[in-house]
DNA sequence: TAGGATCCAGCTTTGGATCCTT
DNA sequence: AAGGATCCAAAGCTGGATCCTA
């Protein structure tokens, strides 16, 4: 029996609307990794079951994201956010989301409504992906915070953000917020951001960056207007 | 510095109503189960951290239960049973809460309106027991369950005992219940249950108890009337 | 055995470290 | 360095096994 052969996934050219880049994103599920990666011309992946971005990067360019540098969204007319997230057999996300990187030395002057981690997070294009080795694509989600969904993650942004702009930046472990959290995020542990202590006094510290807990996105997958509520 | 010395547990008459009860509770809180002992005239409890159901038996005669054998609460005449709950340095019950052994044999006919599990819940004076080698007892709190928590224990109750009503007693783990679970409760694991097969047979099966889940008697202790939600 | 619970190995979770490409 | 994430050792959880006294 041959395979059933999804619609092609070759689309290089920009989404014109919301409803062309979730058209396009459902066309994708069912296709593999590694077949998507050959349709468009990659080499295969490589022989491990995991590449390290290597998976958000070839969906991203398969349904057009605009990409390129510069602190933007994936699909910026959109207003859309693009987060490829791993899946274990059980339905329950493998690992928690990176959102991204902050700037410590602004924590001072930092608010919800005008971070960048706001701006990414209204609207997110969700595509889920096998964690085991067929990396096969799932049904992508298009989720917008409810209020209180929205509320809890500024409680959250505001408990950490508020240890760092007084310069308790050593003080802030992943422990620290209910569904985003703040993590290192380097290619080692190398203090190489700048920041402010307590003093005022500049100081270098490891970059940091916000990731959801896999608990939120596992709820917003299952039911995207759910919180996971504590005991 | 002297410690302070709270009143004179040493009461063994049973308590004359729920607020007696409750006030010769409360004068427990503070004091270690090692100078109770002292204080009733019992030996010291070993050298142990743990006792394994000593602390128990212990708080139930210093606060004049009537225990004696027979399927009864420890305050039939209050409608008050008692369970002492170990808990950790931050706040949460180190251990599930065991409620009661069930009779495999009666699954087809148990309902929860009319169940010994029932009966014990319906009521509950939890006593805090810290969790660490002072043994510190803490504040006791007496609960009844909200309707809401009732319909959820009944639930889990339903579910499991669904289960044994149709001879799939093998197929209980103790994944099953939100907040009530069913586990193997015996010296060992030894077969020494009567129990009713698919097919009607008698079979031997570990015999079995319910245990309340930590994340339930957790949420209790911190707010009596809150349920632990799901994601 | 019934009634009072705790013990603990194995599985799950996760916080901090790391990897790749541009 | 920025942007895309996964890796993995160690802590936490908990389901099944066990312990004590009367």
């Amino acid at each position: 029996m041959d395979e059933p052969k999804p619609p092609s996934p070759r689309r290089l050219k920009a989404p014109s609307s919301i409803d062309d880049l979730l058209a396009r994103a459902h066309a994708l599920e069912g296709w593999t990794l590694d077949r998507l990666a050959s349709a468009h011309g990659h080499a295969k992946l490589g022989s491990g079951l995991h590449f390290k971005g290597k998976a958000g990067e070839l969906v991203e360019r398969v349904l057009g994201a605009s990409g390129g540098p510069g602190a933007t969204l994936d699909f910026p007319e959109l207003g859309v956010e693009l987060k490829t997230i791993p899946i274990k057999p059980d339905g329950r996300p493998a690992e928690s989301t990176f959102v991204c990187a902050i700037r410590l030395e602004d924590a001072e002057r930092a608010e919800w409504q005008t971070s960048w981690v706001r701006q990414k997070l209204m609207r997110v294009l969700f595509v889920p992906i096998s964690d085991d080795s067929t990396r096969m694509l799932g049904r992508a989600l298009l989720w917008e915070p409810t209020s209180l969904q929205e509320e809890a993650l500024q409680a959250d942004f505001d408990d950490i953000m508020g240890l760092a702009g007084i310069g308790r930046i050593e003080d802030i472990s992943a422990h620290i917020g209910k569904y985003l959290q703040l993590r290192p995020k380097a290619r080692d542990g190398s203090p190489r951001a700048l920041a402010f202590g307590a003093d005022g006094e500049r100081l270098r510290t490891v970059p940091r960056g916000f990731y959801l807990r896999a608990r939120f996105t596992g709820a917003i997958l299952r039911n995207p207007e759910s919180l996971p509520d504590e005991a």
